[in-house]
RNA sequence: GGUACCAUCGCCAAGUGGUAAGGCAAAGGUCUGCAAAACCUUUAUUCCCCGGUUCAAAUCCGGGUGGUACCU
């Protein structure tokens, strides 16, 4: 079994800064589990460490995928499996931080799940019969083509049942194998009033840095709110900034609020994650020695 | 000072005599194939205040308060 540490917890609750002293403390190597991070050119809206904050630790699982694709849970199991098997035999110790709740318990819990390439086509269909007909109407289709998965799936969610639908119909790439790893996992929390005060500095920040520049190279380069990689927090509302369809104050308003949901929905997720050790972070010196002293512990 | 219009949840609102729609926000939640996505649940015993009419008022009448527009 390999030992593998996560970190876990909120946006801007400071997973990155603690994963880099803790890679520098116990000769790890860091895995991002970050679903926006892994785009080129997404830096600043996704608060992507730079080389400075690596301080020369190892990083993976960032700029691995053109802002022009797709990339899914999916690849990223495929990917990390491959990336903890190569720390592993080098000795070192894998430390994945991540704030995508699918991709970390993929792998802490072992899914099993294979992946299909976009159907665009299908897509384009499934989307238009559901506006016209609503989510019955595709959901009448899972029902007749795949019976089982109907079964489990959330009826009223159309993102999810389009998905399986294009699973069924097209050829399912080889499921991934349950990784064989014994997991640490950290969750950092601290109070809401605090995180959500540290998500609109971050939000300030970023703009302060060209947020706007960076989103408007993006859409030179010909990406609009079609590409996976817009839907993220901080491109999505940019984008409709610069087409003219929003005010700039109304622009940060909904980056900040949106950002809040998300990291609401993060620590939700976070609460039903088994084994999860929480740390509070609002004092940074003593979480850190928690952490410190569990991961010591851990791999004794 | 005069005249007109308006006042409904944190915000935007529907409702014009029959017992408070909806959207956003907020809070809680879901999650094995796009997850920074998508979806679900909850949230005004009360409609600016006081009085009146009526079996019944957010809705009608009178007064007050606040806002907006125009006139002087």
């Amino acid at each position: 079994m390999k030992k593998v540490v996560f970190i876990l917890g909120p946006t801007a609750v400071g997973k990155s800064a603690v994963a880099v002293d803790l890679a520098k403390k116990m000769n790890g190597e860091i895995i991002s589990a970050d679903s926006v991070q892994i785009f080129k050119g997404l830096d600043i809206g996704s608060a992507k460490v730079t080389k400075e904050e690596m301080s020369g630790v190892v990083h993976y699982g960032i700029d691995i995928c053109d802002a022009k694709e797709n990339f899914s849970a999916f690849e990223f199991a495929q990917y990390t499996k491959q990336k903890i098997n190569d720390i592993c035999s080098r000795n070192k110790l894998p430390i994945v931080v991540g704030g995508t709740g699918l991709y970390v318990r993929s792998l802490v819990e072992g899914y099993n799940f294979g992946g299909t390439d976009k159907d665009e086509n299908l897509r384009n269909y499934l989307e238009k019969l559901c506006k016209e007909k609503g989510v019955e109407a595709l959901f009448e289709i899972l029902k007749n083509e795949a019976p089982q998965e109907a079964e489990k799936i959330d009826q009223n969610n159309p993102v999810r049942i389009i998905r399986a639908i294009e699973i069924n119909r097209n050829q399912s790439k080889k499921a991934t194998e349950k990784p064989d790893i014994d997991a640490l996992v950290i969750g950092l929390v601290m109070s809401r009033e605090i995180l959500y005060e540290r998500i609109n500095m971050r939000v300030d920040k970023m703009l302060q840095e060209g947020l706007v520049d960076e989103v408007k190279k993006l859409k030179d380069c010909g990406l609009s709110e079609n590409n996976q990689s817009m839907h993220a927090i901080g491109y999505k509302e940019v984008l409709p900034y610069l087409n003219g369809e929003i005010s700039y104050d109304k622009m940060v308003e909904l980056v900040r609020q949106h950002s809040r949901n998300y990291a609401k929905r993060q620590l939700t997720f976070l609460r039903g994650m088994k084994n999860c050790h929480m740390i509070d972070m609002q004092n940074k010196e003593h979480g850190f020695k928690e952490i410190k002293k569990l991961v010591e512990d851990f791999l004794r």
